[in-house]
DNA sequence: CTTACATTTCCTGTTT
DNA sequence: GAAACAGGAAATGTAA
């Protein structure tokens, strides 16, 4: 479906929309809001037609040969298939044909688009582009020492607690001359499958992803704690000053969020555009991936499964994948332990004095219990 | 629009 | 000293 000349009106009202306040930002549609009904209002191409009337579309072609119109669809459709909220790409951030777009580092491009987005268009481009031209974004080691170097800007920029260690893989084969670390020894891309009958029905494979990125077992460079908002890409203003300039100024509490206009970047996709459904709450997806532990093995384990003890094995791998549930990339294990921590006021878990990671599921959780006729519990 | 809820974020202080 | 724990305070986003 030629989805351009839509998705055109669309980043251009969303660029010339900038939000002038947080919340303006709260009630600002999303990237696909405003496509869908303009969309569905102007004679764009039938449903299920991949091509305009002459176009055969961007799919159709070489990515070399795209047109501006082709990269818009390319990316609309990622947006789409994503679900991502891009109501802050700005036009100027698309706007390049395919000839530009292949020339983009991953680099590059996790940092236009950002690191969730940008990771699916490089990855997903790196499909539709013939060997010859693009199968080599890392073919010298000045290439790749360059995207090594953006990269690690990028992610020094950003302060993202675990990014000082990161691997990027794949596509990206950064790691072999790029040590970042150790990775997470994650099973696969940390997936959680649908439960069923669990609350994570709602998740799509991609939200279980960390995009190409693993996170490291060890939580050593959680040095910048502090500087986990960063929703916004990092211009001058927006960067937090080291912890240390804030003492003694930063109020107690959650600060006020940021106005989002910060010049068209959109690294809060993160941002909640959606609350999670009811019953979708963090003890039960605790809970989830202790019950189907062969799903994600080594992040938790039942310490005493007829009580209800459970200890964390990658606390900060936990954090993530929730963090990934709640499209939130900055959560750590100290926010979600907090949170954990306010369920002993309500018994959904219970204090176990005296040893680290460990918890006990309360009596007003449930789901969780070996039950004689296996219900729930595998 | 208001309110309740369930977090999220950040903090200080304490314990392991 | 670092990591985890504890809990106050305030902000957030969604649902009702």
């Amino acid at each position: 479906m030629s989805l351009s000349p839509c998705l055109s009106s669309v980043l251009t009202h969303a660029n010339l929309t900038m939000y002038q306040s947080p919340d303006d930002a709260l009630h600002e549609p999303s990237f696909m809001q405003y496509l869908e009904p303009d969309c569905a209002a102007h004679p764009c191409s039938p449903p299920g037609d991949e091509s305009g009337p002459a176009d055969p579309g961007y799919k159709q072609r070489n990515p070399q040969d795209w047109s501006e119109e082709h990269v818009l669809d390319f990316i609309s459709d990622h947006v789409d298939r994503l679900k991502f909220d891009a109501s802050h790409v700005s036009l100027a951030t698309c706007t390049m044909d395919g000839r530009h777009l292949c020339h983009m580092t991953e680099g590059q491009m996790l940092q236009n688009f950002g690191p969730y987005l940008g990771s699916e268009l490089h990855h997903s481009l790196s499909k539709y582009v013939p060997k010859t031209r693009y199968e080599q974004p890392y073919p010298s080691g000045s290439d790749l020492h360059e995207t090594c170097r953006l990269l690690e800007g990028f992610l020094d920029s950003l302060s993202y607690p675990f990014l000082s260690t990161l691997k990027v893989n794949d596509a990206c084969d950064v790691k072999k001359e790029c040590d970042y670390g150790a990775s997470y020894d994650l099973p696969g891309p940390l997936a959680i499958d649908p439960l069923g009958e669990t609350d994570l029905s709602d998740l799509s494979d991609s939200e279980y992803r960390v995009c190409g990125i693993q996170v490291p077992s060890s939580p050593e460079s959680r040095s910048s704690d502090s500087d986990l908002e960063f929703a916004y890409s990092p211009t001058e203003q927006d960067i937090k000053p080291e912890k240390d300039e804030f003492r003694g100024k930063r109020p107690r509490g959650r600060p006020p969020k940021l106005s989002r206009d910060s010049g068209g970047f959109f690294f809060d996709n993160q941002k909640k555009t959606k609350h999670a459904p009811r019953g979708t709450h963090l003890w039960e997806f605790i809970r989830d991936i202790l019950v189907h532990q062969e799903k994600n093995p080594g992040l938790m384990k039942w310490e005493d499964r007829r009580e209800g003890v459970f200890k964390f094995l990658k606390s900060e791998a936990v954090a993530q994948l929730w963090g990934q549930k709640k499209k939130n990339s900055s959560m750590t294990y100290e926010k979600l332990s907090r949170a954990m921590r306010y369920y002993y006021k309500r018994e959904i878990l219970e204090r176990v004095d005296g040893r680290r990671l460990v918890y006990k599921f309360g009596k007003n959780s449930n789901g969780w219990q070996v039950e004689p006729m296996g219900s729930v519990a595998s």
